[in-house]
DNA sequence: CCGCTTATTTTCAGCCTGAGTACAAGCGGA
DNA sequence: TCCGCTTGTACTCAGGCTGAAAATAAGCGG
């Protein structure tokens, strides 16, 4: 690895200007009892982080290290979620912030208190439509949305303005799509409905802002991590790490629902799983939870070797 | 965004050891007669880069001025790939190369001489089956990852490795996924089959390694590259920042077919573009190309705001 | 007009999907 | 004990999408 293309490399001496630096910042995501996770610390609610340093063997490593260090959470399955860097533009200093996607069974905390595990849809509300659609949307986000929109310069692109809103949100019987959280969260937040977007000090603060706000941009970067990991479940076998070894198919069920913010076929989702060969059963029943018991199963970890591919796919259900 | 969360940065003079350099890298991609191409510079086969600097307004602001600066190239359409950074470990600095994606139609060079447009599959020959499996992979890869495989510890892991490379590959009656081209060449790296691997001084380089290499790690970049257009095509309408502003129907189905690696069914290629109305007729028909004129499309630009999930998902042929 | 090339339309069977219905098995109270 | 409630499991069915192939159309050159 030594050679290094000519003329692309700036001298030590002016390098040193360019020099950042780099936050490893982490999404640790868990379900419990039917509701989707995140791990915060702090006060307010931030997400774990720290800088990436010399000693670390890798970014993925880096972020293990802080993530332990800050909450006692070990992690299991990671991936890098993006780059920000258009942030903390303070004086001459630049940072970047890595940010990495986590998924995790909730342990009981050992010692570290400042952990807390704050629920998805404290933050975006407006994303959970397991109930049907939330008032909050019809309510608060809407018409703020519209009077966004028409306050914009010339006509074209008022409405290009309520046709955005329009799709992010599903107004005008257009379908609800989850994956959209993170284009719903950008918009909120150029329509200024989000309290991060009045924190410069130029705007005024609205008031009853939806949705808790978090840190700096960490609700962006939340936002983010939900995009993701909606699109991910569809077609990577990823729920699994977020559930008990053994389980039931409602279970399994239930878990996705949670992380998809909407409700799915039950047949469909058992015969999905079923002809995909995700699983397999224990013999065993489960505790009586009300009715009849249910079956026991557990993960058919062969089929990540079988198909690189294979995933969840989603018979969701419409509204 | 004033606000910091408490305890999880360091203070000024701690965090000056943590301090990187942060490269920006291009994968530059275009599709000329039927084969795609990336841009290059220098003698050595290096992707456009340079460090992002204090001037750059952001991320991608910075990576465009590079490229533009080096290669005169006018970046359209760019996304980001994936941040790297277990590499370059040469004493106390530490480099983070934050690469992307860009997708553009190749000019004819203007001034800039160092530039240099080479195909995809002169640096991964085994990833063009258009025309079949190529005959490397047979002759080459599968002896040599059998060879690999045969050399692991125990015979657990013999299995695992030959399991592995036939899966990456299509071996054993497994049907060939073009999108697994990082996997691919991660494993060839990991069997140390492709020159990068061995340039660590250390190991015996073997004879006649096949693919062009690129500097540093470009190569494995230029992978990542491949492999997300590859998966991209699928589900978003991408193509079309590769081909002219009017086109027929085959020269769009070229475009994908060189993009992918493989052929596609004609007719049911035309249905789906029609059925998604990603096009529309200009109403002119195409100077001969030999056979019947063909008529001439447009896309509709529109399609971007109908449904953002809109893509082309590609009725591809199977082997 | 024939043979060649490429473009465009149709057809058809199989699979997957969304949606709904029916049946099974446990529990607890009337 | 029977009934109603809850949860689990099985089956059906129509529509849409897909892969594959055949058929038809339109230009060119001899």
């Amino acid at each position: 690895m030594g050679e290094q293309p000519k003329g692309i490399r700036k001298g030590r001496a002016e390098r040193k200007a360019s020099d950042v630096k780099a936050d490893l910042t982490a999404v640790v995501v868990a379900v419990n009892n039917r509701d989707p996770c995140v791990l915060t610390i702090g006060q307010e609610d931030a997400l774990p982080s720290g800088p990436f340093e010399l000693a670390h063997r890798s970014l993925q490593s880096g972020l293990r290290v802080w993530v332990e260090q800050q909450t006692g959470q070990p992690l299991g399955y990671v991936e890098q979620l993006y780059t920000f860097a258009d942030r903390d533009r303070i004086g001459t200093e630049r940072v970047i912030s890595i940010t990495y996607l986590a998924l995790t069974r909730e342990e009981v905390a050992t010692s570290s208190s400042r952990r807390r595990w704050g629920s998805w849809y404290d933050y975006f509300p407006w994303e959970d439509h397991r109930s049907g659609t939330p008032p909050v949307i019809g309510d608060v986000l809407r018409p703020r949305l519209i009077e966004w929109a028409d306050g914009a310069a010339d006509s074209a692109r008022r409405l290009e303005r309520r046709r955005r809103a329009a799709v992010a949100f599903g107004f005008d019987d257009r379908a609800w799509n989850e994956e959209l959280a993170l284009q719903r969260y950008e918009l909120l937040f150029e329509a200024r409905i989000v309290e991060e977007a009045t924190r410069d000090g130029h705007s005024t603060a609205l008031a009853s802002v939806p949705g808790r706000p978090m840190v700096a941009d960490h609700r962006r970067i939340l936002a983010t991590g939900i995009a993701r990991l909606r699109s991910k479940i569809k077609y990577r076998p990823v729920v699994f790490e977020l559930i008990p070894p053994v389980f039931t198919l409602l279970q399994l069920q239930r878990t996705v629902e949670a992380l998809a913010g909407r409700l799915i076929n039950k047949p469909n989702f058992r015969r999905l799983i079923e002809q995909q060969e995700l699983v397999e059963e224990t013999g065993e029943t489960s505790v009586d939870t009300g009715g009849r018991p249910a079956k026991l199963y557990r993960f058919r970890h062969a089929v990540l070797d079988e198909t690189p591919m294979a995933g969840t796919k989603l018979p969701l259900a419409r509204a």
